[in-house]
DNA sequence: CGTGCGGTTGATGTAAATCAACCCATGTGG
DNA sequence: CCACATGGGTTGATTTACATCAACCGCACG
């Protein structure tokens, strides 16, 4: 049953590191956003944790729930989403390698969305305890972690004005711009040639579109040389492109050592 | 110039409350979804603050702003708002009175959004040196806060929901659902009869509609019989009307002691 | 007593939804 | 190894919710 070539949603995660450094993607993405001192890193990377490899569609945390565990996302995509009545759709979310999954659930004792992965994913389960040991003895770690939580909400206020204000083709372009911007932070390395392992049903419920208008929409992007498209399979190519189409700034990321 | 009767939009809020009570609003929003000992409240109440009477439509906030104070809102509403390239606003949150403003600047260096007033409003202007402090010595108010951090982005993931995937008329309704059951939770007494002192404008930007769009569907939810309107009032009727037409839960405000 | 902002209304346009096929790759079971 | 099922993806025809454009209205206020 546990086999590393996943059926369905092509594996884009790179092979998990070796030993002891597999908290680093974490670090690393606590690092773009905040301050920390190698002691704190240190202490952070010795986090002890239970490994949990997902398949692509599996459910990590559902709306109702009640968890008691923190995931950390090692490898692979995950996502939030909620449901309207009439069976519609929205993923509220994207949660790439590095992201805490469900901080929140530290504080608040039901979970108002749920939480899947997009791909074949590798998680870290850390025990809350450890995080709420960590967080009292280690101010500038509860500070990291809090400053985590606003970039993801000051995320969610793009995707807003993405959603309320943009036409699909804008839409379409800023979300992908964003994910090559997300993706550099804890890749220092050029990312130019970027695989979006998504669906087209699935981008369409992240812009609150149709999968038919998405087709259509990407074939326009395609021709605008933003992307390229090989079978089912989406690249970014010239982010400059996507910049120009979609409108896009990105200090809603507060990328750098943006800490007050 | 300091005026009790702003000029353009009608004052809602009720006259701010005598003494030295005026911060009691601001403990009764925390008490909504956190827990806090008697002294934890005291010390919350006295907080040292000086007091700022704003009219209406005047900017608490503006993005790319690096602010160093920490304002709460005692009486009237406020908005976040970001605006696109072609000059498209979106509403991104709306706070009613008890509402912190902005807790974020405690932990990210520049503003990612503009904040307004809706109506005439009256702030308490906290020192941050004053709230660090209080965070520091007591944790059941520095988790409070956080709380109220999570609570605002829960909402913002259900706006998306709703911008993303309601239709005009049932997004409308949401958010009138909404905005009951959020102001209910500092107004302990039955709000049946709620004063919503929003223009069709604002209803627009923050539903992600047009004014036009707007005028027609408040006309249709009131033939409905869930809201009424008497010239330039709007007021709402029957929240069990706008229940179904919504498709309401209120989880997501994460009401009573959630606190995990 | 104008002036202006916000609201109202109708006519028209259009971006995106819906409906309905069909295609193609992959996986599966006979 | 083929038959078939399945889950995306693609494409065209049609519909529709909402936007846009353009008046006009009416209260508020200065």
């Amino acid at each position: 049953m546990p086999s590393d070539m996943p059926p369905s949603t092509p594996d884009i995660a790179p092979p998990p590191p070796p030993g002891e450094e597999r908290l680093d993607i974490f670090v690393r993405k606590l690092l773009s956003h905040s301050s920390l001192a190698p002691d704190d890193r240190e202490v952070l990377r010795a986090l002890p944790y239970t490994p949990r490899r997902l398949d692509a569609g599996d459910y990590v945390l559902r709306e109702g729930d009640r968890p008691d565990v923190c995931p950390l996302l090692l490898s692979g995509f995950a996502y939030r989403h909620k449901l309207a009545a009439d069976g519609g759709r929205q993923i509220v979310a994207l949660k790439i390698p590095g992201d805490p999954l469900d901080l929140q659930s530290l504080f608040l004792r039901v979970a108002d969305h749920n939480l899947q992965t997009l791909t074949a994913a590798d998680l870290a389960i850390v025990p809350i305890a450890a995080l709420e040991e960590l967080v009292k003895a280690r101010p500038a770690i509860a500070r990291a972690l809090l400053v985590d939580i606003l970039v993801e909400a000051s995320i969610g206020r793009e995707w807003l004005l993405n959603i309320g204000r943009r036409n699909a083709l804008a839409r379409l372009a800023h979300f992908l711009c964003e994910l090559v911007y997300r993706l550099h932070l804890t890749a220092p390395q050029p990312l130019d040639m970027i695989d979006v392992p998504i669906t087209q049903e699935q981008l369409a419920d992240l812009l609150g579109l149709t999968p038919v208008h998405i087709n259509r929409t990407l074939k326009t992007l395609e021709g605008a040389g933003g992307i390229t498209r090989r079978g089912r399979r989406l690249t970014i190519g010239k982010v400059e492109v996507l910049h120009g189409i979609a409108d896009y700034s990105d200090i809603y990321l507060h990328r750098g050592l943006q800490t007050a």
